[in-house]
DNA sequence: GTTGCATATTCAACAAATTGAATATAGGCT
DNA sequence: AGCCTATATTCAATTTGTTGAATATGCAAC
C-alpha cells in the first residue's frame, strides 16, 4: 500500500492536480511507480477523506475546473512514519521479457518488430529524462537542494533506459 | 493477466512443481516477473482446471509428495495466442526509491542503511544471474539452443543490476 | 527433545489494480 | 457539423495480488 505514499511524496515535493500528478506518474517516475489515472485520482480522494491531503478548487477559464491538492501535517506525519519503516522489496512486471522467454513459441518477425517498438519507447523516455536532468542541473539554490533526491532517482531511470537500449540493440542482433 | 504465460512460458522450457516454479521466480526471473507463491499456486490450480496444465503426483521418501506440472496442447496454443498480441506496457513498484525521493523527510542514517542493504541484496542477485550465465553459456547443443532466448533474457537482469550497483554507489557518495 | 530450516501445498479474507464507461470544456482539423 | 486531442474527474464491476494461517515430512543443530 505505498501508492499513497509515492502520491504523498510527490505532492510534498510539489502540490498539484490529479491530472498534473498522472503526467508526473508517467513521464517523471515511471521507472519506479507505475499507476493508472483511476488508481490516482480514487487514492486522492481517499487522502483526503483522511485528511492527509486537503484540495483547493481552481476555477480555470479555456479548460475545465481543477482541483489542487497539497499535502497536510498529518500527511506529512504518515509519510515520515512510513519513511522509518523497511521498505517492502521491489515488484516488477515486464510481459515482453515473458514473450521473449518463450520467444521459440512465437513468430520471429513480430518478435523484432515489438522490440523494435519497445527499444524506440524507451529511447523516447531516456531522452524524458536527460532532458528533466538538465532542467533540475541548471536550477538555482534553494531548488537544486529541494531536487537534490528526486534528480539522485532519476538518474537510476536514466542508467535503466540505457542498460535497457543497449540490451535491446544486443538482442536484435543476436536474434537476426 | 500475464502471470498464467509468465508459468505456461517456463513450464514450456522445463516441467516442474509449484515449489520449484517458486524457486524459478524468485531466482531466475526476479527482474521481469514478480510472484508470491500463493498467487503461483492458485495459478496452476486455475491452469489445470481449465487443461492448459496437466500434473502428476510425484512420491518421494524423505521429502513431501509433489505434483509436476506440464504445459498441454492446448496450453501451448494459450500461449502461442497470447504471443500474437502487443505486449503490455511494464509496471514497476519500487518503495525504496518512493523513500529516497522523500528522503528530505527521513532519517538520513536510515536511509543510508536501507540503501547499502538493497545494494547487497542487488549484488547477491547479479552475482546468482552471473553463475546462471555462465551455467547457461556452458550447455552443450541442443539445450543451448533451447535456453538461448531465457538466457538472453537474464543478460537484461544482469545489465539492470549492474546499472543498480553502481547508482547504489553513487548514491551513497552523493549523500554523505 | 525441540527449535529451525528446506521441502511441499492449500485456503480464505481482504486490499489493490484493471477495465471500461461516463461526463464536461474548448481549441483545432477536415 | 463532426471528429480528434488535451484538459479534468468520477464510478462500478471484475480481476489480481496480499496477508496470514494451516498442514505435513524429515534432517540437522543445540
Amino acid at each position: 500500500m505505498s501508492l499513497r505514499h509515492a502520491i504523498l511524496a510527490m505532492l510534498d515535493i510539489e502540490k498539484g492536480s490529479g491530472y498534473d500528478l498522472v503526467k508526473r506518474f508517467d513521464q517523471s517516475v515511471s521507472y519506479f511507480w507505475a499507476a493508472s489515472y483511476q488508481q490516482i485520482y480514487r487514492e486522492l480522494q481517499k487522502l483526503e477523506s483522511e485528511a492527509l491531503l486537503e484540495s483547493e478548487e481552481v476555477i480555470q477559464q479555456g479548460k475545465p475546473d481543477k482541483k489542487i491538492y497539497e499535502v497536510t501535517p498529518d500527511g506529512i506525519n504518515e509519510l515520515q512514519k512510513w519513511l522509518e519503516k523497511p521498505a517492502k522489496a521491489m515488484k516488477i512486471k515486464e510481459p515482453l521479457l515473458i514473450k521473449i522467454y518463450a520467444g521459440d513459441l512465437a513468430d520471429t518477425a513480430l518478435l523484432i518488430e515489438e522490440i523494435c517498438q519497445h527499444k524506440a519507447a524507451h529511447s523516447v523516455r531516456l531522452q524524458q529524462y536527460q532532458e528533466m536532468s538538465e532542467l533540475l542541473i541548471n536550477l538555482e539554490q534553494p531548488l537544486r537542494s529541494k531536487y537534490f533526491l528526486p534528480h539522485q532517482t532519476l538518474k537510476l531511470g536514466i542508467k535503466i533506459e540505457e542498460a535497457w537500449l543497449e540490451w535491446a540493440e544486443e538482442t536484435l542482433e543476436a536474434i537476426t
